[in-house]
DNA sequence: TGGCTTAAACTAATGCCATTAGTTATTATT
DNA sequence: AATAATAACTAATGGCATTAGTTTAAGCCA
């Protein structure tokens, strides 16, 4: 058998194994026992390394914002011509469409209100702010504007990934159809 | 120790008791062995019953979908004075929010794509169409604005209960404003 | 009444899983 | 070369769902 190697893996190897499981066989497959696996150890070497199940969802709900977050940056600065919130809107459903196992990470932290967890939210929510800036609305409505914004968003692709849309109606048109009248409604708010 | 009697539990004493336990404990708190405890029977004596762990979690959802149904129901038929789409959407924020393990079981059925699942499903859409008719659309718009309205308040729902708004500002304010601004969209969208 | 059938409980076992405690062995340091 | 640190390990515990096979209570029918 292999010889037993002191340094067979690190916090960092435990993440990247984490992804590929995640994205490869999806987010219920993330256990300590196939990380093991994939490493070649024992299941309790892990806690060496990182803090249980919980520390290794923590730091994959932190890669995934982080992915997002890239993706989301990428497309604006993509297509700089129309209006940057449908870009958003669609990157961000192309994201969780092609990433279902980490995206479904980016919301299952075991500790949400956790700092790394929120700081890394929060650049997102800032991108957005950024995005929704040319509405020029009052402080308090430009967060509450992200905070639709979001949920719509969210909800949308947490329901599709479930199947909950049973009808045969495209789902990008109703992606499309949902955020261009939210943003009609901001404009008519002015 | 009591006797062992023939007839102890049947599938409705079970599902009641799913509910008692997504309402008390937590939506991850219904397992066959906190059932089988709180029936005073063993976990596999369930299984004379119902099937297994994905039939309690089916009968649940579909238990939470009706009662979710009714809330929405008797919110349109309370104030018919206002807006119905508002008071929908806050009956349903409601829900979520008195009734968090159950509303969770509502989206987590096994196979969300079952018949019964379904079935229940679509008595909501169309109360929400049925809500929505004023606002006289085209059949495939009306379809889509149901569907952007599902998404966005189960979003934000899912991101309430998750934690995930960090920031301090009133989350009855941002759901009011996230929908108040859709149906302007709606509005002008005429 | 007495025996038979049905079915709802049971026990026992399997195989997952995470986690903790305690041990061994490798590597680096002194 | 001895020692300290640490990353593997094994063994054990306790949780879970599930299956197979067994007992026994209840109802029915001769």
């Amino acid at each position: 058998m292999s010889p037993r190697r002191k340094v067979a893996v690190d916090k960092e190897k435990i993440i990247l194994a984490a992804v590929e499981l995640a994205d490869g066989r999806g987010f219920e497959e993330v256990t300590l026992a196939n990380l093991a696996k994939a490493l070649s150890i024992k299941p309790p070497s892990l806690y060496n390394h990182i803090d249980g199940l919980p520390g290794v969802k923590k730091e994959l709900a932190i890669y995934g914002i982080n992915e997002l977050y890239n993706a989301l940056e990428r497309a604006i600065e993509t297509q700089r011509e129309h209006e940057p919130i449908l870009a958003l809107s669609f990157a961000y459903a192309d994201f969780a469409g092609r990433r279902p196992g980490i995206y479904e990470a980016t919301f299952n932290a075991p500790d949400p209100a956790d700092r790394d967890v929120q700081a890394a939210g929060s650049k997102i929510v800032s991108l957005v702010l950024d995005s929704i800036s040319s509405y020029s609305l009052g402080e308090k409505e430009a967060l509450h504007a992200v905070r639709g914004l979001r949920s719509m968003i969210h909800g949308f692709c947490s329901l599709e990934q479930k199947g909950g849309f049973g009808l045969n109606l495209d789902v990008n048109e109703s992606l499309a159809f949902m955020v261009a009248t939210f943003l009609d409604g901001l404009t008519s708010k002015k």
